[in-house]
DNA sequence: AAAAAACGCAACAGTGAAGTTCCATTTAAT
DNA sequence: ATTAAATGGAACTTCACTGTTGCGTTTTTT
């Protein structure tokens, strides 16, 4: 019961701590009903380990929720959401949350607790969309009449169907091309 | 465990069976783990009477699935998907299919069993989907170049964002407007 | 009105997972 | 080398859910 940070953790214990999250995100993406028992054991770890590091099941799913919304969020930010050029802002974090994404998969796309760590980091994540969205409308990349709010739905939607059936190693540069082109004309003949 | 039809039920048996799973959509929608018990409560009958008409939970998935899926297929086949002019079908097939699926969310997004049912009725839908793009592409409205295999899961992802946020009795004939100018046209500035 | 079917309710056994405790052993820190 | 922390493993309790059975009562069918 001790799931805050009271002292440093001993190097084996954090790297048990990481060991966790990611046979959680294993295991749960294939079987999100799955035991703590087969967590611990695609960890490489007896069960009572993971019950000393977190205090229950519902303390891992927070943990896992903000380690990948962590790593989202740095993903978005190496794209230099508020610097580069929005087209080749755009470009740049989508290749780079597919990549995370793709890792991550189970913990994203759990529903963030109100008020939780995981839910700050998300909602960060959306201001830094909407902001490079609100640029790339400025500079006439984006119609001055596209709904934005209903845009980054759209887009959210088109990284993670962008998620499915690429056997891993497909080239995230090629996926975020085809993703960013759908995004912006669709795909009706040319007029 | 009588889970085929041996003979017709009677009336009070069928309208139990329909209770079932219309409580199964609500309660599981809400929560995916929900016991027996919560959705018989939700039913209004006791849990023996569900494991009557039920073997097992799973039977109670399939069913569901199988029902949800047998409306959306009719609801495809009402937009006239072989004979209407592609884009008047499309239009009509997307409020159709928002309805079914805004009022079967959790059954339509089960992963259907390989060889079920199920399975069959989603390839039909998606089959018909596949036709009307087609017919679209050769009428010019469609990209020559378009990828019909991605639009159609570009189609799909956008369905299924478009569930969101809308508090039910949103126009289903706005909100497919909508997505069909976004699938066709993107959020790029005119050119 | 009689027969058949369906229902509610209570009770029961079986299962599996969660969470805890204790202790011997291993591993890291100083 | 000593100390403190972490681990593995076994045992145990608790608990919720599943699936089943039996029986008296209600509802439908004919």
């Amino acid at each position: 019961m001790e799931p805050t940070t009271k002292r440093p953790l001993r190097a084996d214990a954090e790297r048990s701590v990481r060991a966790i999250l990611e046979a959680a995100e294993r295991v749960l993406a294939a079987d999100p009903g799955a035991s703590m028992e087969q967590i611990a054991t695609a960890a490489g770890l007896a069960r009572t380990t993971v019950h000393r590091r977190f205090a229950n099941r519902q303390a891992v799913l927070d943990a896992l929720a903000v380690s990948a919304a962590r790593q989202l969020l740095d993903a978005v930010d190496d794209g230099r959401p508020d610097t580069a050029p929005p087209l080749v802002a755009i470009h740049r974090i989508t290749a780079n949350v597919l990549q995370v994404k793709y890792s991550w998969t189970y913990a994203l796309g759990l529903p963030p607790e109100p008020g939780s760590e995981a839910a700050r980091l998300h909602a960060e994540v959306q201001a830094r969309c909407m902001a490079v969205f609100q640029r790339a409308q400025r500079d006439g990349l984006l119609s001055p009449d596209a709904d934005l709010d209903w845009a980054r739905r759209v887009y959210y939607a088109l990284v993670g169907e962008s998620l499915h059936g690429n056997d891993a190693n497909a080239d995230p540069d090629t996926i975020a091309a085809r993703l960013v082109d759908t995004f912006l004309h669709g795909f009706a003949a040319a007029r």
